[in-house]
Formats: C-alpha cells, structure tokens, sequence
DNA sequence: TATTATGTATAAGAATCTTATGTATATTTG
DNA sequence: CAAATATACATAAGATTCTTATACATAATA
C-alpha cells in the first residue's frame, strides 16, 4: 500500500473481506476493486499484496486455482473453510478497532462553564 | 500495543490527539487514559510507546518537560506548534482511513432478482 | 514502435510493534 | 513486615508488515 502508515496491518483483512463478498478473485483484480471501492485514494502495491496471499495461503486460509485467460496467467484465490470462519473474527476485530479509535479521537464533548 | 495488527501504525495519531485533548501528558499516563477510553480493550506497551515518544520528540512535534512528582519522574510532553498543525493532518488522515476502510467491509448490499 | 495495462514474483531495507529485561520508588495486600 | 502490585522510564532483539526496486511476460494502445 502506498499510503499512511495507518493501514499497516489491515491488508490481510481486506483481501479475505473482498474474497468473502466476491468468491474468488486473482491479485491484480483485487488491487483493481480496492482502487474503485476507495475512489483511488488506496493503492495497494504488488510487493505488500502477493507477499499476504502467499502467507494466508500457507496457513490455510486461502485456496489458489490457477487459470489462463487470454495467454496470461491468473492465480484466483478463495476462502477456505478454516479462512471462512477466521474472516468472521478478522472482520469483528476491525469492527473493534474502528470503535476504539473514533473513541480515541471523537471524545465525548467536555462541558464548558 | 498488545492487540490486533490492525492498531499498527495508529499510535502516533492517538498519541498526539491526546496530547491535542489534554494539553499535555506523561506516557504512563498515555496508556492509562488509552486503557480507559477503550475500556481496557486497547493496551499500549511500554516497548511501543516510549520509542514513539522519543521519535516525535526528535521530529520536533512534541516537546518535553521534566518533573519530579512523589520523589518519581516524569516526563511531560506537549505538541509543539508544528506538532499542532500536523495532528490536523494526522486526524484527517484517519477520518480518511476510517471512512475508506467501511467502504471496504461495508460495501452497499447487492441487488438481488 | 514505445508506452501502458495486465499479471505474478521476490529481495533489501524501513517502520512499527512485541516480548523481555532493567532500574527505581510508592502503595497496597496478605 | 514482606511481598506483590502500581507507578515511571528505558532499551534491545526479534517479528511483522510494508515500501521501493527490480524482474519477467503478454496484450493493448498511442
């Protein structure tokens, strides 16, 4: 991701998020929707995302199923089971985390006299 | 911070808006008022905050300030006015990632036929 | 023909954090 | 009273995540 330093960690969150509501999706696509859904305001670069799919892969969450479309090669990941059931608790910690950090910084009004 | 990834990279932000809020505060008192806030769900470590402390100090966005209360040591720190004017920035840059991530998770429901 | 878009990949280094450890005083609890 | 906990700061080794740069390859566009 080429952005504030305030994303670092929320990668791996976002791809299985998008594997959840799309199914299956490939690297470059997920790039693509993440630029479309935030207007261009986020990029996530190549050396932060293949890095992330090959680990959530390595540790069970995702599944790859390689296809060739036009002469060029596709590795489509999905959500395994386990990668499922994980995306429910991935998606309740950001729930979390949002609430703390608007907590943090949108104080409830101090009174004035 | 002993939390999910997610909080990576989000406590130079929290620090300074508390410093914003309260004018000004020493780190023990950072991780207790952050504790507070976030009912205990967010804790900063002391490996975390102290260097972070140090690093803004050295970017000339707080200032430090020594007292010696009960025969202890403390080290208030404040925002300097260039501190001031980028914790503006820093907000807003989390008011953007904070709206960008619902967008991410929150995406408008599909139409279904 | 050269650039851009599509598509995947890795390696070096930066930034941030965890975990462990160290030092010291004050307060509370058994 | 002794031990544990709270208060207060600090750093160092290692883990994790990301940036930046580079690499390879095909398709489409300028």
């Amino acid at each position: 991701m080429k952005n504030s330093q305030l994303y670092k960690g929320s990668l791996n969150t976002i791809i299985m998020k998008l594997l959840e509501e799309n199914g299956k999706m490939y690297g470059y696509e997920i790039t693509q929707k993440v630029k479309l859904i935030t207007q261009g305001e986020l990029n996530i670069t190549e050396g932060a995302l293949y890095p992330a799919l090959h680990k959530l892969e390595a540790e069970g969450l995702l599944d790859v199923e390689i296809e060739k479309v036009d002469n060029r090669l596709r590795k489509y990941y999905k959500l395994t089971e386990s990668g499922t059931k994980e995306t429910v608790n991935r998606l309740s910690e950001l729930e979390d985390f949002i609430r703390n950090m608007q907590s943090l910084v949108n104080p409830s009004p101090k009174l004035e006299f």
